[in-house]
RNA sequence: GGCCCCAUCGUCUAACGGUCAGGACGCGAGGUUUUCAACCUCGAAAUCGGAGUUCGAUUCUCCGUGGGGUCACCA
C-alpha cells in the first residue's frame, strides 16, 4: 500500500488576460479531484513576466472561478499557510534556489545578450540545425563570471542540462515518457530582471507548497524533462504528473484567443448557467461510463478521477453545450430559476420598463418559457410583452400570411369576433379563454391554428410566443381585448392589395 | 524540420482480448400540438491503413499515415 498522501493541487494561471474555457476546464478537473480526495485546492498567480501583466486579470480569474463555483482553500485573496500566492512576492526563494544550483554546479551565469542569441539561432537555422542554446557560457570560469556579475553586467542563470543519457518520467495518463537529454538545451531559470522563468518558479513553489499532483495541459510534456532535472538537482521529491488533453478550436488548433476561444465570463454574459457549463466542461474529455452525462457538482466530485481523463484532445461542441443549457433550464428547481430570470430581466429588459421586475409575475410566466429558451439571453425578447401595457401592433404583413394572405378584412373580422366573445367572459383563465375561442373558430369554420395566430400576434406582438391562452390569462382581460381591437383596426386601415 | 503526445459515428465519448461496436449532441423521418419549443418513436452514421501476436484484435506490438503539441530572458 502506498502512503496515503494529502492531496494538494493547484491552479496556477498567469495574469495575462481572461481565462478561457480550455484553461478553466483544467482548473475544474483539478478542483474536482481535490474535493474528491478531501484535499486542498490552491490558487497561485504566476506573475513572473512583468511585460505581459494585464491589469485586472487576477480579478477576472477569480470571478471566473467563482461564477463556476470553483472555490479555493488557499489563494492570493485569502492567503494560507504556504503563502504568498503571488510569485512576484516569492522572488527571494527563486534567487536562493538558483544560487544554490550554481554552487552545486547545476547552473551557471550566462552573459549572452538577446541579440547575440538571436543571431546564434538564425545561423543555426540557416545551417538547418535545430535552434538551441549552444552552451557558450557553460564552461566559462566561475570566478570571471562572478566578477562580471558584480560589476553590474546583466546576465541570466541557466540550468546545465546533462548532455548524455535520457530523462524519464511517469505521467498518470500516458505512462512513462522518455526524452534524450541531448535534445534539451541549457534553459534559463532566472532572467536578467531577477525574475524566475516558469521552469524554476513552479518547481520551487510546487515543492514549497507541497503540491502532490502537478496538473497541467499536455503542451508541457516537452519541457517536463527539464523539470525532472530541476527537481532532482534541488533534491526535491518528484510530484505526480498529470498532463491533461487540451481543447481544440474550430480550426483544429489548440484553443486560445487566436483559435476561437471564448472567455468563461462571456458564457455567463450570454446566458449560460454555470451548472450547465461545469457539467459540460467536465464531460468533454472525461466520461464515467457509456451512458451518464448529466452530473451535479456533488456527483462529479464523487465519481471524477484524474486517471480517467481522456488522452486525446477534444473539440468544443458548442451545440451540445446549448442543448445541455436548455436541459438545465428545464430541470432546475422553479423558484431558483425564477430568481435567475428576474436577475436577467432586470438587466435585459428595455429601460422604459419600470424596475424592480415583479417576482410574482416572473414566477407566473416561468413555466411558459423555460422550455422554450436555450440561453438566458433569449428571455427578454420572448417575454417583454408581459411587462408593458404598450405593445405596438405589428405591421399588417405580419398578420397576413398563409390563411390570411391578402385577406385583411377577413382577418379584422375574425379579430372582432374574438374580442366580442372575450369581452363578456366572466372567469378570465386560460381554460375558459381557450374554450370560447375554439368554439368561435368552429363557428366561423376557421382552422383553430389559423384563427389563434391572429390573436397571438395581436396580444404578444410576435408570431412566435409562449402558449397563447396562459399568456392571455397573465396579461389580463382588459389589456388583451385592447390589443385585439387595436390590431383589428389597424388591419381595417390596411389597403387591400 | 527534430523531438514528444494522440488516433472509435460529423462532434463528445463507452466497450477484463470474445458485444449485433453502446450512449449523447447534431442530422433525417414520423407522432403529439394554438405558434415556437419541449416531449415520444424510429433511422442513417465510426474502430485511419498495413503487417504481426492470438483460436479470436477497437483493445497488445511494429511500420506507415493523419492530427496536435513543443523547440523564448512567455507561461
Amino acid at each position: 500500500m502506498q502512503d496515503i498522501q494529502n492531496v494538494r493541487v493547484r491552479f496556477a494561471p498567469s495574469p495575462t488576460g481572461d481565462p478561457h474555457v480550455g484553461v478553466i476546464r483544467q482548473a475544474l478537473w483539478t478542483w474536482l479531484y481535490a474535493k474528491k480526495m478531501n484535499g486542498k485546492f490552491i490558487l497561485r498567480i504566476e506573475d513572473t513576466d512583468q511585460t505581459r501583466y494585464v491589469e485586472g486579470a487576477v480579478d477576472r480569474i477569480q470571478n471566473s472561478l467563482q461564477w463556476l463555483g470553483i472555490t479555493w482553500d488557499e489563494g492570493p485573496d485569502i492567503g494560507g499557510p504556504y503563502g504568498p500566492y503571488f510569485q512576484s512576492e516569492r522572488k527571494d526563494l527563486y534567487k536562493e534556489a538558483a544560487e544554490k544550483l550554481i554552487e552545486n554546479g547545476f547552473a551557471y551565469r550566462c552573459f549572452a545578450t538577446p541579440d547575440e542569441l538571436r543571431e546564434m539561432r538564425e545561423s543555426q537555422q540557416a545551417a538547418k540545425l535545430p535552434p538551441k542554446y549552444d552552451g557558450r557560457y557553460r564552461d566559462y570560469p566561475k570566478n570571471d563570471a562572478e566578477k562580471r556579475a558584480e560589476s553590474g553586467e546583466p546576465y541570466v542563470i541557466r540550468f546545465a542540462m546533462p548532455q548524455e543519457g535520457s530523462t524519464t518520467f511517469t505521467d498518470l495518463l500516458r505512462g512513462e515518457i522518455t526524452f534524450e537529454n541531448k535534445e534539451l538545451d541549457d534553459f534559463v531559470i532566472l532572467k536578467s530582471d531577477g525574475f524566475p522563468t516558469y521552469h524554476l518558479a513552479h518547481v520551487v513553489d510546487d515543492t514549497a507548497m507541497e503540491i502532490s499532483h502537478v496538473t497541467r495541459g499536455e503542451e508541457w510534456i516537452p519541457s517536463t524533462p527539464r523539470h525532472v532535472q530541476l527537481f532532482n538537482a534541488l533534491g526535491y521529491k518528484i510530484p505526480t504528473w498529470v498532463h491533461a488533453p487540451v481543447i481544440l478550436g474550430p480550426d483544429g488548433g489548440k484553443l486560445s484567443k487566436r483559435h476561437g476561444a471564448k472567455f468563461v465570463l462571456e458564457y455567463a454574459e450570454e446566458g449560460y448557467l454555470s451548472d450547465a457549463l461545469v457539467n459540460f466542461l467536465a464531460i468533454t474529455g472525461w466520461a464515467l461510463d457509456d451512458h451518464t452525462e448529466i452530473f451535479s457538482r456533488e456527483r462529479l466530485i464523487e465519481v471524477f478521477d484524474l486517471k480517467d481523463l481522456s488522452k486525446n484532445p477534444s473539440g468544443f461542441d458548442q451545440t451540445k453545450l446549448e442543448w445541455m443549457n436548455g436541459l438545465y433550464l428545464r430541470e432546475m428547481e422553479e423558484n431558483d430559476l425564477v430568481d435567475i430570470f428576474v436577475r436577467r430581466l432586470e438587466r435585459d429588459l428595455p429601460a422604459e420598463i419600470p424596475r424592480p421586475i415583479d417576482w410574482a409575475l416572473v414566477k407566473e410566466l416561468t413555466p411558459l418559457v423555460r422550455e422554450r429558451i436555450k440561453l438566458l439571453s433569449e428571455l427578454a425578447s420572448l417575454v417583454g410583452f408581459f411587462f408593458t401595457s404598450d405593445v405596438p401592433t405589428p405591421a399588417a404583413a405580419e398578420f397576413l400570411t398563409k390563411k390570411w394572405k391578402d385577406r385583411s378584412a377577413d382577418a379584422a373580422n375574425a379579430l372582432d369576433s374574438t374580442s366580442n366573445i372575450l369581452e363578456p367572459l366572466p372567469d378570465w383563465n386560460a381554460d375558459n379563454i381557450q374554450q370560447v375561442m375554439r368554439n368561435t373558430a368552429e363557428k366561423l369554420e376557421i382552422r383553430a391554428g389559423d384563427f389563434f395566430s391572429l390573436t397571438r400576434i395581436a396580444v404578444t406582438g410576435t408570431r412566435i410566443s409562449p402558449p397563447l391562452f396562459e399568456s392571455m390569462e397573465i396579461i389580463g382581460q382588459e389589456l388583451c381585448i385592447d390589443r385585439i381591437r387595436q390590431a383589428a383596426n389597424s388591419l381595417r386601415n390596411t389597403p387591400a392589395s
